[in-house]
DNA sequence: CGGCATCCTCTTTGATACTG
DNA sequence: CAGTATCAAAGAGGATGCCG
């Protein structure tokens, strides 16, 4: 990115993060942790192969960015975040939490990603009877299988299956959302396609920390 | 900005404020409140007056930005965040910190806004002293006057001159931010150029919130 | 396969000039 | 004052090729 030749904080973090895709590939190695460039590309549905390429360049020159050829048996290259880029954890964090209210609806074409989960689900659900035994959700959006947890107060999302799941939920990521978040009522999600297997009750465990998103 | 196309938040949340320009628009109208296109072209050195109107129509399409024509006597449009836009202020203070190890020097050729300063200023000093009567500082960082006033416990900055400082500084911005920081000691900063008259003792008072931030 | 580099087209930016 | 108009240059996006 051009600098915007600016003596302002603001202005020098975004000369760095504040190019095309860059803050979404902090996003993805935040939410995976250390990963390969195919992985990166398939948490970024649109980017294209040089651009991303171009982008980790740049970010690993800023010192946001690490790269490390994995150990001979493996051969591959392996990316990661600096401490250094760990602490934009905050700015993307701010920026998700900016970006719910427009989550209501997926547009047409929308691509998602199971690991895109774990953010808001660490950020705005809580495990609402903590010292009960864990809770395990399993969550099937699209191709892919993601279990949320519910321990002791908290609640965390990773990917692949329950082993013993409590609830077994299916059907297309917004309704999942809506219905995690308390946005849409089960009845609601029912009609409009969501599936579900299991003890419902368990929804009631897993619960958004302020009564609601507006508008 | 084309959309990312997830359905993510925060990739909507880029979806709007991602576009280059906008979040120093907004970083504008965070610090200056409601003002006029002319204003807005000043504190944003660097950008096209075409983007600049580009942007607004799009920042005030997103329900970021109002545009209200002023009334009859005054004859000018004025634009201001809507209380959506308000809540940007999360993303732009994350950006701010994380952006603070990157103020070291400026760069050659860096533009410089006095009123930029009053978002570090509310962010990373603090009254040392707050039993004692205001203090005031004044800033003659370029050809702008900026005040600090130090009250109750809380440093903050305002544009203007001060009616009896306890202080006048003048010098570059990288002198008088690395004095206010504590970065840099005032022998050092005078060795460099800055300028000094009133009770320098002042200076004891404002301090950093946190000892220092590593580089 | 994994990790890019090249080529090409299309859009966006930046600089300047001009207008109601 | 608050923009539009114009145009060259840079960057984004897509396809494909290359090399271990």
């Amino acid at each position: 990115m051009r600098s915007y030749d600016q003596y302002c904080s603001v202005a020098k973090a975004l000369d760095v993060v504040g190019d095309r895709w860059n803050l979404l590939i902090v996003r993805e190695l935040l939410l995976r942790g250390r990963c390969r460039y195919t992985d990166l590309l398939h948490g970024l549905p649109g980017i294209a192969t040089n651009l991303l390429a171009d982008r980790l360049r740049d970010l690993e020159q800023a010192g946001v960015v690490t790269r490390e050829a994995a150990p001979p048996p493996i051969a591959t290259t392996v990316f990661g975040l600096t401490p250094r880029g760990q602490e934009l954890e905050a700015v993307v964090r701010a920026l998700g939490e900016w970006g719910v209210p427009l989550m209501r609806e997926a547009a047409e074409g929308d691509a998602f990603r199971d690991h895109w989960l774990a953010l808001p689900v660490h950020l705005f659900l809580t495990d609402a009877e903590p010292e009960r035994p864990p809770l395990a959700i399993e969550l099937r959006i699209g191709e892919e299988i993601t279990t949320i947890e519910a321990v002791g107060g908290d609640v965390r999302a990773r990917p692949g299956p329950a082993e013993d799941p409590d609830l077994v939920l299916g059907g297309a990521p917004e309704l999942v959302i809506g219905l995690l978040s308390g946005r849409l009522t089960l009845a609601d999600a029912r009609a409009r396609g969501l599936e579900s297997a299991g003890d419902t009750e368990a929804l009631r465990r897993v619960r958004a920390r302020q009564p609601a998103a507006s508008p």
